[in-house]
RNA sequence: GGAGAGGUGGCCGAGCGGUUGAUGGCACCGGUCUUGAAAACCGGCAUUGACGCAAGUCAAUCGUGAGUUCGAAUCUCACCCUCUCCGCCA
């Protein structure tokens, strides 16, 4: 194993070796998720490096044992001259030939680190985004008895967001909250996080929101989604898309105590995302801002455990939106739409009646052992061996859609909008806000 | 940013050019003893890769990378991280 220059330390190797066994397996992976990656050029690769190792470990088994040789020389007082002149160039060699390793392993491991995950046999498979399956719906779409208004006007109206200021102070695709609006955004925020602590079990990280490449390389971002981020170039670190690379990182490299699992984590961070290739898309309101505030969720499981624990976070998720009121529904995601790391993935999408649609506000992944293994985070089981974990992540839940999602269900006719309960006792007893 | 000290197996901690993958302790697993447990004693206990049906053989790994050498945990250089002191700063 070699480490890449990003200091990313992960055993991808193991990886190799699956992939090489299971060829058809991964092929139809890739097929399914609609990925472009040329397999054979990476199995190529992969013969050639083990045949370059073949060759450089004879000459060093030559070399331990002559070595060995040479030191029983000089211990009889005797002359190993001849024998230490043939050593040196037999180093030469194994230098030369450990060169070339050297530019097979970085093509091979600058591969492996673009294969995603398999998905779980239970995810259904498909190119196609409509081939998303809806598992079930909660509440009822309110109805009005006067034409619903987007968030991004009412908000606008009643001076509780400004969405156009922030280009002077950042650029586009940025939002302001101002006044009950700003206090909208921290009622829901602390509001969440407590019901994940208070209620779900869940423990509070206060984590950086600038990591390095090796931590957000183990989850996944990285090197696949490097244009969607944004960067720190003087130090190479990056600003954080999701709260899920600080949290699952926190035990990079270390063994845990299978007594001490599952690890339950939430957060509340801001989010950077430079959504590239989306220019265009949902430009209006906070539907795609390139900086938003999420709580997160994040589990270190035993592999047997979490496909439980996977149900349990969308459920804790889910009942962020229903004490909210707001009617959502869960989508189980297709191959071509589950993310790189995941192997199955639920999305929230709650209800915005002015716009006629579903915004996406959770995402819930089982990523099994695959950023486990990128990450190097195993667990100690009682028989002494070591095993990865299985990590999961959901958002409980993003913010910027869910602020949207209450101006809309919430707005009156006059133009103001009702806080939902659960929230009052967070805004200071304001109950309307107008 | 400057000056010092240090980074060794799950943890602690020896080693400072030639069977050292690495003494020892703790933890862990198995056993003896015990009514049971503890203690004591005995044994086991790193990871990854290549080859092999397998038993196994070989290679690599003492922060990371490069260098010196027939041979490096041990010597040299660069970088990263931790600690202490100084400076700067919210």
């Amino acid at each position: 194993m070699s480490p890449c220059l990003c200091g990313y330390s992960g055993g991808f190797m193991i990886d190799m070796k699956f992939i090489r066994e299971n060829a058809e397996l991964i092929r139809k992976n890739l097929q399914d998720r609609g990925n472009k990656l040329n397999l054979d050029e990476l199995l190529g690769m992969d013969e050639e490096r083990r045949k370059l190792i073949k060759k450089a470990e004879e000459l060093k088994f030559k070399r331990n044992v002559d070595s060995e040789k040479i030191a029983q020389l000089k211990k009889e007082k005797k002359d190993a001259d001849a024998l230490i002149k043939e050593m040196k160039e037999i180093g030469d060699e194994i230098k030369k030939l450990d060169g070339e390793l050297g530019v097979y392993e970085k093509k091979v491991n600058d591969m492996l680190l673009l294969i995603p995950n398999i998905p779980d046999p239970s995810v259904p498979v498909s190119t196609d985004p409509k081939d998303n399956r809806e598992v079930r719906t909660w509440g009822k779409k309110p109805e009005f008895d006067f034409q619903p208004r987007p968030h991004w006007d009412i908000g606008e109206a009643l001076g509780i967001l400004d969405l156009g200021r922030a280009s002077k102070i950042t650029g586009a695709h940025f939002a302001i909250y101002k006044g009950l609006g700003a206090k909208l955004e921290r009622a829901l925020i602390n509001f969440m996080l407590d019901l994940h602590i208070d209620k779900h079990g869940y423990k509070e990280i206060w984590p950086p929101i600038l990591v390095n490449r090796g931590c957000i390389t183990g989850t996944g971002q990285l090197p696949k989604y490097e244009e969607d981020m944004y960067r720190c170039d003087l130090d190479d670190i990056f600003p954080i898309p999701t709260a899920e690379v600080p949290l699952t990182g926190f035990h990079k490299d270390e063994v845990l105590e299978e007594k001490d699992l599952p690890v339950y984590y939430t957060a509340y961070t801001p989010c950077f995302r430079r959504e590239a290739g989306s220019y265009g898309k949902d430009t209006r309101g906070l539907l795609r801002v390139h900086q938003f505030d999420k709580v997160e969720m994040v589990k270190l499981t035993k592999p047997e455990d979490s496909d439980a624990e996977h149900e349990k976070m969308v459920q804790n998720a889910e009942e962020v939106i229903q004490l909210l009121k707001l009617p959502y529904r869960v989508i189980l995601l297709c191959t071509v739409e589950i993310g790189f790391s995941a192997r199955k993935c639920y999305d929230l999408e709650i209800w915005a009646p002015a716009q006629n649609r579903w915004l996406e506000s959770s995402s819930c992944s089982n990523c099994g052992d695959f950023q486990a293994r990128r990450l190097n985070i195993r667990y100690r089981k009682k028989d002494g061996k070591t095993e990865l974990v299985h990590t999961l992540n959901g958002s409980g839940i993003a913010l910027a859609r869910t602020f949207a999602a209450i101006l809309e269900n919430y707005q009156q006719k006059d133009g103001s909008v009702i806080v939902p309960d659960v929230l009052k006792p967070y805004m200071g007893g304001v109950d309307v806000i107008k």
